[in-house]
DNA sequence: TTCATGACCGTAG
DNA sequence: ACTACGGCCATGA
């Protein structure tokens, strides 16, 4: 059995660089529909060791919302060396650049 | 078991 | 464009 914590990291850690998903999405593609909130608080808490590249996951409307200056601002970096565009209010164009993972 | 928490989401003003 | 509010639900104490 697979725990919502463990589909959420391999998910995550299956995004290819240069590509970013919605909280939203990691949570449908995890099996939780609502549960964006889940991933948010997955990420707060295991964002320290895991290896997961949790600057490809953003809001709904392509907005970082982090609350750690650091921590938002390492993302933004490390969108903009992968080659996503990020304009100087955090926002990434979701149009070109959201990942949609395969299904199975 | 119940209770509180949260890097969200969608709708409304 | 912006803020405010309610709902959502897995996790940990």
């Amino acid at each position: 059995m697979q725990l919502f914590t463990e589909k959420v990291i391999h998910i995550i850690r299956a995004i290819p660089a240069g590509k970013v998903m919605t909280y939203g999405q990691v949570a449908a593609a995890a099996g939780s529909p609502r549960g964006a909130r889940q991933v948010s608080r997955i990420l707060h808490s295991m964002s320290r060791n895991h290896n997961l590249p949790w600057h490809r996951i953003v809001n709904a409307q392509g907005r970082i919302v982090i609350q750690d200056d650091e921590a938002r601002y390492a993302q933004t970096n490390s969108l903009r060396e992968e080659g996503v565009a990020v304009d100087r209010c955090g926002k990434v164009d979701l149009a070109g650049y959201r990942h949609f993972p395969e299904l199975k």
